[in-house]
DNA sequence: TTACTATATGAGTATATACTCATATAGTAT
DNA sequence: ATACTATATGAGTATATACTCATATAGTAA
């Protein structure tokens, strides 16, 4: 692959891991993996202002993270790609991992 | 789960995340997938600073995505688990999701 | 010792992000 | 029409991040 769409490729990554590193986005996407929501009842499940939630939804949209479709006066928003899931995964194999080692520091004092 | 464990579990996947969620450190990541490197190879290879990979680095190691042994002057760098690589799987499938959806709207014109 | 190299970090600056409150928009219901 | 509800967004502020340059530290080599 040549180097500028590498960077390029990188770039896209980059936006996001970070469009789900944050602790209230990551909170959505955990909720949204049962079904989707509309903005309120994922404003009051994460209990955060709709304002913010908002925005947090549409950093969202912006990485590909999410869609959303609007009904009645309602935007239903939902796991753009349940693939994203995989990275709880991940998470929990990166988590276990640091959880062993600090065991394992413990057990040498 | 407790909704305080719950809490701190977003938490520290999204520290996690916004670990990996910035191009160059992308880069590194994808650079140490084939072994442990020092600092000023690093450097040269995604084409930065010095002190400023450095400061990557660090930002990795906090989160728990690297860690580190000294080796005579040199810092040497490596993948503390390399189920973070799985990272680029899920970020593959995202991507792909993304590029059909361009084409059929492509195709809808 | 001095000179050199690799790395880390303090300080400063520029930019980005998160959040809140107030307001605008769009749809619903009367 | 008015009143209400759900959502988005502008403006302001506070905080965090990325970066650069200069400097400090630690090890190597003469």
């Amino acid at each position: 692959m040549p180097d500028s769409k590498k960077q390029l490729l990188f770039q896209k990554q980059a936006r996001i891991a970070q469009a789900i590193g944050h602790p209230l986005r990551l909170e959505i996407v955990d909720f949204l993996k049962d079904g989707e929501q509309c903005v309120c009842d994922i404003a009051e499940q994460i209990g955060a202002e709709r304002s913010n939630v908002s925005r947090h939804l549409s950093v969202m949209v912006a990485a590909g993270v999410l869609e959303h479709r609007k009904e009645g006066l309602k935007v239903i928003y939902r796991l753009k790609c349940p693939c994203i899931l995989e990275f709880f995964k991940c998470m929990s194999g990166m988590l276990k991992q640091q959880a062993r080692e600090s065991s394992r520091l413990l057990n040498e004092l």
